[in-house]
RNA sequence: GGGUGCUUAGCUCAGUUGGGAGAGCACCUGCCUUACAAGCAGGUGGUCGGCGGUUCAAGUCCGUUAGCACCCACCA
């Protein structure tokens, strides 16, 4: 048979997803026996392109989920794809813009149905991309959040809390994007610390006797001006109150009103109150009876309320002309440097403008307190723990959710208005007010919040509100995998919709991961273009060196550092797995047929294989159950690079290589095939296909009867095989070669000339391991005579002549060297004596004795007879090495 | 202003209940040893951020401090 020399991935990954597609391996079979396993997908954005964000996400899903399927469990990954309102609608508005058209030149129903378009054309790239990263979603189930099934869903959603008067409208201060032309929640807002500016102006009192200074870092709002605040308890404005001063610019006469919330010690204690910008001022605005003025329009640029002077003008500009003319008027009694937070579009970056608007809303309160229970019993847990905190935090500080957006692709919220004045909520389309009768309805222009559909992930892809089997079996889910930036917007409201909805929790587990930064440390973006496609990456290294780095690299719950040095080392194990490979087919090809149960021959090293392959199996189960993906795959690449590669597999050679002893030839063929069968095994849900075409063309060696390894049954380890006493001989044997090694390389012999060995062992049965396993020394060390005995005399160290025979002197103690052994266990058995004396006469003092307290002096005992038996130990070993 | 996490070899990180400081990469040396030079073998390198405490014993527990990162927050 020829093998490659190089493992080229490319044509190998393309036939083996083909073949799993083929043979429905992806799709689980429901059965009410089994204990389902169940994935949701984060749904990525129908505009995304692949990442390596998504990279990293989607390969722990695909490990957990090829690991669950091979443990038996029917598993499904159920896979998606979000609409994205603003985001989606933002990159068709962009095409509509090459063409000199905005979405108000097409309208509404146009857009829409471009939008459509886009998305059948263009649309969910990421999916096919994600196939090329190997991931298992069962792609029978796919859904898409702006499905019919999704669509009632969210309508139900929305009539079932309107009802329970959990959901309101109303005139609220809201985050405003000026650019994007929409609400957004306040969890869509980034805040980033800037440097602004802190102007103190003057408001004259409208006797003209004197002023007031006020500081504000958005001169702009002053135009909205309705009262200005102070302190009630604040000496200085106290005879103030009550008196009114005059805008600027307006002259608009304005009183001076007391609130508590006024921070004396803040700037000059004097708020001006703007309620229709500022969430604060509106609240003490309401409190006041003071009516809101708005002075910009919705692209923020100043409106008719603004003045002569200002209207028509943008936000920025008009702050400019403004602190300009107040400058004229000598009404500017400072400027000052001021570090505050600015809220920016989360799509679009824009500085956010608080606004007042009316815009539906999601109750909160009522909804997060089963979901902080469920938390709080552990019914859901996150990984690592400390997100619950965070998630608590959130959860009990819960505040509403601002769902409607002012733009046109989305669901659309269900509420129609009636010329008589009347709003109807409802499921279906109403036909006619049921209060008047009359036929002219008009439905609320808005949609709702991307996230409003996203929080039913968990059960509307299901086909809820149907009763389906699907919800029935897989809800509640088990992982959700994501990063920890969406836990408010998308992670707590699934846990609260779903317990809502379906008196379920949606999953008992969230793990949640880093980001995917540069060498420098710096986030991938376009911009800075130091995110590599992972497209191309597959392409030259294939998706398992791709996997397996990314999970290798990245330490569990934390960012990793990505370069294309870190997936080489993937690149590089995936050929050495594809050598040994190559190796072991090379090597038993001629070799007929397995050995009887009765000519199995098994030598140390098969012992300790099979003891390590167990140990193995055990730790790498432990590893995937606890999410512990990294350490999986250092303990896989450790175990089948270094021990099976770099031991077992050069230990087997003399017995492969010699026909005369047919026996334990195929004792060795048998015992290399089947490590290599269990470690593809072990090893397919991190690197899926390599793993699936070796052991494709090994099963037929072995006695296997299942038909493909991603359905093939994950190893389990049988502990009768896992043998401490065989792995601490071999690992004699080991730190032995190393040494003779070490000693040869610091002597400078070349490494092919064979050298004599003398060695001294503290026992004999170290004498009787190394002498029953001569051969190993000779193969892996090239010895080609071995002195060994507790008694062997130091022979004089001749450096010079090393042509043929060379005697190594190797002291060894197991593994260490006696003389330095021996000073460190001197060392510390001085101190422990030193210690152990130092405890007794404390203890024989009787002011110590009756005057601690019994715990004291018990503690204390304890630790007498602790420190006693370690310098037992020490001597008794210290005699043995003397 | 609150909260969380991090600080161990040049880099990225392990280090489970306190008891002889580890891995990978990088670097140096020697090898094309008939699976693999994308490899093999050997090696250099660390006052475990600082200070203080508990303990016979601290990378590990406690306190404190510094630096970095992220999250939350309506001080104009």
């Amino acid at each position: 048979m020829e093998i490659d020399k190089i493992y080229e991935p490319q044509t190998k990954e393309k036939k083996w997803y083909k073949f799993w597609m083929d043979n429905g391996h992806f799709t689980p079979k429901i059965d009410p026996d089994k204990k389902p396993y169940t994935i949701l997908i984060p749904p990525p954005n129908v505009t995304g392109i692949l990442h390596m964000g998504h990279v990293l996400n989607n390969t722990y899903q695909d490990v957990m989920v090829r690991y669950q399927r091979m443990t038996g469990h029917p598993t499904l990954w159920l896979p998606g794809v979000d609409h994205a309102g603003i985001a989606t609608q933002n990159v068709v508005e962009k095409e509509l813009a090459k063409e000199g058209l905005t979405r108000f030149d097409v309208g509404r129903d146009k857009l829409v149905e471009r939008i459509w378009e886009w998305k059948e054309q263009k649309g969910g790239r990421i999916i096919e991309q994600l196939k090329q990263l190997g991931a298992s979603c069962d792609w029978s189930r796919e859904r898409y959040t702006m499905d019919d099934v999704l669509s009632k869903a969210v309508r139900k959603v929305f009539v079932h809390l309107y009802e329970k008067d959990l959901i309101y409208k109303g005139n609220y201060i809201i985050n405003w994007c000026p650019r994007c032309n929409t609400a957004l929640s306040n969890d869509e807002v980034e805040h980033e610390d800037e440097t602004g500016k802190l102007w103190h102006i003057c408001y004259p009192f409208s006797d003209g006797s004197d002023f007031v200074t006020v500081a504000t870092t958005r001169p702009e709002t002053m135009l909205g001006d309705v009262a200005v605040a102070v302190n009630p308890n604040d000496e200085r404005y106290k005879d103030k109150i009550g008196q009114t001063v005059l805008l600027p610019f307006i002259g608009r006469e304005i009183p001076i009103i007391a609130d508590e919330y006024v921070d004396m010690t803040f700037g000059t204690g004097c708020v001006k109150i703007t309620p229709a910008h500022d969430p604060n001022d509106f609240m003490m605005g309401q409190r006041h009876g003071l009516e809101p003025i708005l002075v910009m329009d919705d692209h923020g640029v100043m409106n008719e309320n603004a003045g002569p002077l200002f209207v028509g003008m943008n936000r920025f500009d008009c702050r400019k002309k403004i602190v300009e003319q107040l400058q004229q008027q000598r009404l500017l009694a400072k400027i000052e440097d001021h570090q505050h937070a600015v809220g920016h579009c989360y799509r679009c970056a824009t500085v956010i403008e608080p606004y007042l608007s009316d815009q539906w809303f999601v109750r909160m309160k009522p909804l997060g307190e089963p979901a902080i229970d469920v938390v709080n019993k552990g019914e859901v847990k996150f990984i690592p723990e400390r997100w619950t905190k965070v998630y608590l935090h959130w959860m009990e500080n819960i505040r509403d959710w601002c769902i409607s957006r002012q733009i046109w692709w989305g669901h659309r919220i269900p509420a129609w208005y009636c010329e008589c004045g009347e709003m109807i909520v409802s499921e279906e389309d109403p036909t006619t007010c049921p209060k008047c009768g009359s036929d002219k309805l008009r439905q609320d222009e808005d949609v709702l919040d991307t996230w409003f559909s996203s929080w039913l992930w968990p059960f509307s892809t299901m086909g809820w509100p149907e009763k389906t089997e699907d919800l029935e079996y897989f809800l509640p889910t088990n992982l959700l995998v994501t990063a920890p930036g969406i836990i408010y917007l998308w992670v707590a409201r699934m846990i609260m919709s779903t317990l809502e909805f379906t008196g379920k929790i949606p999953f008992d587990t969230v793990f949640l991961h880093g980001m995917v930064l540069d060498e420098q440390g710096r986030k991938m973006s376009k911009s800075l273009g130091n995110s590599p496609d992972p497209i191309d990456l597959i392409a030259i290294y294939g998706a398992d060196a791709l996997r397996f780095s990314m999970i290798f690299n990245t330490p569990r719950g934390q960012d990793s550092y990505f370069s294309e040095g870190v997936i080489e080392h993937g690149r590089n194990f995936a050929n050495k797995i594809w050598n040994a490979y190559r190796f072991i087919m090379m090597s038993v090809e001629k070799i007929e047929g397995l050995p009887a149960d009765d000519e199995i021959e098994l030598e140390l090293a098969d012992k300790w294989i099979l003891s390590r392959l167990n140990q193995v199996t055990k730790e790498a189960n432990e590893h995937f159950e606890a999410v512990r993906f990294n350490d999986a795959a250092q303990l896989l690449q450790e175990f089948i690079w270094k021990e099976f590669c770099s031991w077992y597999l050069e230990l087997s050679k003399d017995r492969i290589y010699n026909d005369d002893n047919p026996k334990a030839q195929r004792t060795a063929k048998y015992i290399l095939l089947h490590v290599l069968e269990q470690s593809m095994r072990l090893l397919h849900p991190l690197m899926p296909f390599i793993t699936e075409e070796i052991w494709q063309s090994l099963k037929g060696m072995l006695p296997i009867e299942e038909e493909a390894l991603i359905i093939a049954n994950y190893p389990q380890a049988d502990d009768c095989l896992i043998d401490a006493n065989v792995d601490a001989k071999m690992q004699l044997v080991q730190d032995c070669i190393s040494c003779i090694r070490n000693l040869r390389k610091q002597m400078g012999i070349s490494p092919g000339k064979m050298v004599n060995v003398s060695i001294k062992v503290a026992r004999g049965e170290q004498k009787a391991i190394i002498e029953d396993n001569l051969g190993y020394f000779s193969k892996l060390a090239k010895v080609e005579e071995m002195t060994c005995g507790t008694d062997v005399e130091r022979p004089k160290p001749s450096l010079a002549d090393v042509v043929t025979d060379i005697e190594i002197y190797l002291p060894l103690t197991g593994l260490v060297d006696i003389d330095s052994e021996i000073a460190r266990l001197e060392k510390q058995e001085a101190k422990l004596a030193q210690d152990l004396g130092r405890i007794e006469s404390k203890l024989n003092n009787e002011s110590f004795t009756s005057r601690a307290p019994q715990e004291v002096v018990d503690k204390e005992k304890e630790k007498y007879e602790e420190v006693r038996v370690t310098l037992e130990k020490t001597r008794t070993l210290l005699d043995d090495l003397r």
